[in-house]
RNA sequence: GGGGUAGUAGGGUAGCCUGGUCCAUCCUAGAGCGUUUGGGACGCUUUGACGGCGGUUCGAAUCCGCCCUACCCCA
């Protein structure tokens, strides 16, 4: 702590720790020389593999996969007013190939509703084709005008989860709006990430779609990280593209949709949610190293504790560790405050005295340490785990729990909300009061029909007009 | 959307106003050798840069123009 050799900036300030540990820890390289456009390194990627395998075990429950162009023709891209107007300002164009102007523009897909539904009118013949339930892992490309930062605002989204749903009627397509939330809470929850879940606010749904449920993490500072949509398309999209079944009476019926996106945001809630002034913090199920195993060599016991430690990795590795071990040549000190940095969720010291001992030094990242016996070392981490897991959720809650609030007043709001709180209030869905709460507190409203276990959600009167009011999430967002 | 500041080695800085030199520099990182190792080791040797393009000039990190990128402030 006296020099400046490891330490990152304190986590109160946010955004300098975000930015600091993104390429400290090797998670992302900023310095790629496109605006919003930034690098995975190895180790970022490793966590985001584990983040979206998980993902995708979830999906394939009852998803399938496919893959889509990344180009899609502006005549296509062209079809759906609404759609347009909410992309219009951020879609890039592709205009030439080699020196030849094109015909036809071709739009990079900012998201891929145009690109997948004309094929879904090819598809969708008969109701015995219902429901259709795909998605893609792609990358997505906006023209952000605002401030571009790694993971939550980008150019180019590389990380984006799109599911696309057809179904018969308007309700089931509800229904499958409901399972994908309730998929969304049990990524979420393996993640340790505790979430709120909301209906925006018709100004701010997802353009197309009948409406638009968010789900939203607290970041450190108090703001909101949107890091999940589930749209109910309705037949918006299956009028434009025609897709439409033969039901069982023989007659054309229009297609109900849904469409629901994870993106990279995940990982940035993720980090942010649970690192500390020391790094990262991953819980196991999705560290890419669980566990790292420091031998302590010293003199003359160097290759006894060497050979001991080889056989503790390749025990745990059989066991289905991941397992890594550090024998570079550095202080043993200099290792530990590396792999904290990277949020290594365990760390093993093995040395003389834990070799004549048959033991293992524990130590674990959410911090305490313990003796393994070296015998039943497996049974030892797999309940180790299950703690450090268990510690990083009852943080996670805590701070989620202690940054929700219920409020009033506009005037209360505004004090919520600089004391970096998300609160609820009661409005009475008229826009002119939503303008109202959100401009006199310079806040968003995120959605009504709030979803958490962290903060009641009752009726009451409306905070500006005296109403008839529900219960609604405001909150200052990225 | 409007305004401002800046870009010098992998990271952080000086130099620029007032153009010129023989090795810029410190911290850190990289390579090599040796001594070390239970919470950020040390010694010696060594590698490495003036954001990009154009202009002015005998000569540009320095002056001028455009572009790119980053950060800050205001809407």
């Amino acid at each position: 702590m006296d020099d400046d050799t490891g330490t990152l900036p304190q986590k109160q300030d946010f955004s300098g720790w975000f930015n600091e540990i993104l390429w400290r820890a090797e998670i992302m390289d900023v310095r790629y020389p496109v605006k919003g456009l930034y690098v995975w390194y190895p180790y970022g990627f490793a966590i985001r593999k584990f983040v979206y395998n998980r993902l995708r075990e979830l999906l394939d429950c009852d998803h399938e996969e496919t893959l889509f162009p990344l180009l899609i023709p502006e005549q296509e891209f062209m079809k759906e007013a609404e759609h347009i107007k909410g992309f219009e300002d951020e879609v890039y164009w592709v205009t030439h190939g080699g020196t030849t102007p094109l015909d036809v523009k071709l739009a990079l897909r900012p998201t891929s509703e145009t690109a997948i539904y004309p094929m879904y009118a090819l598809w969708l013949r008969s109701h015995a084709d219902l429901p259709m339930k795909y998605y893609q892992i792609v990358n997505t490309f906006r023209y952000e005008t605002k401030q571009t930062r790694p993971l939550i605002r980008l150019r180019e989204i590389t990380s984006f989860m799109e599911s696309h749903t057809v179904h018969a009627t308007w309700d089931e397509a509800e229904t499958q709006v409901e399972y994908e939330l309730g998929l969304t809470k049990v990524f979420y929850d393996g993640l340790c990430i505790p979430i709120t879940i909301s209906k925006r606010p018709d100004w701010d749904k997802f353009p197309g779609a009948d409406y638009t449920i968010a789900v939203d993490a607290i970041m450190p500072n108090g703001k909101t990280l949107q890091c999940g949509t589930v749209h109910h398309l309705g037949t918006h999209f299956s009028k434009t593209f025609s897709i439409q079944y033969e039901d069982k009476n023989g007659e054309q019926q229009l297609a109900n949709q849904t469409c629901y996106g994870i993106s990279e945001r995940c990982i940035a809630a993720l980090i942010s949610m649970h690192g500390d002034d020391k790094g990262l913090i991953l819980p196991p199920a999705i560290a890419p190293v669980q566990a790292v195993i420091i031998p302590i060599t010293i003199g003359k016991r160097h290759e006894d504790v060497l050979e001991a430690a080889k056989t503790l990795e390749i025990g745990l590795k059989a066991a289905g560790f991941r397992v890594k071990m550090d024998t570079r040549d550095m202080r043993p000190g200099a290792k530990y405050y590396w792999w904290e940095l990277r949020g290594v969720p365990l760390r093993l010291e093995l040395g003389p005295r834990d070799l004549d001992a048959g033991k293992v030094m524990a130590v674990k990242r959410t911090g305490g340490k313990s003796q393994l016996g070296l015998a039943s070392v497996s049974d030892g981490i797999t309940k180790v785990f299950a703690d450090i897991t268990e510690t990083i959720r009852a943080k996670a809650e805590d701070h989620t729990r202690s940054h929700l609030c219920s409020v009033d007043t506009i005037g209360s709001l505004n004090a919520a909300l600089n004391d970096g709180k998300v609160a609820v209030v009661h409005w009475c869905r008229e826009r002119g009061c939503g303008e109202t709460i959100e401009e006199s507190a310079n806040s968003s409203i995120l959605g009504t029909e709030v979803r958490s276990p962290y903060v009641a959600a009752t009726d009451g009167n409306c905070i500006v007009c005296g109403k008839p009011g529900k219960a609604t999430l405001v909150g200052r967002t990225y």
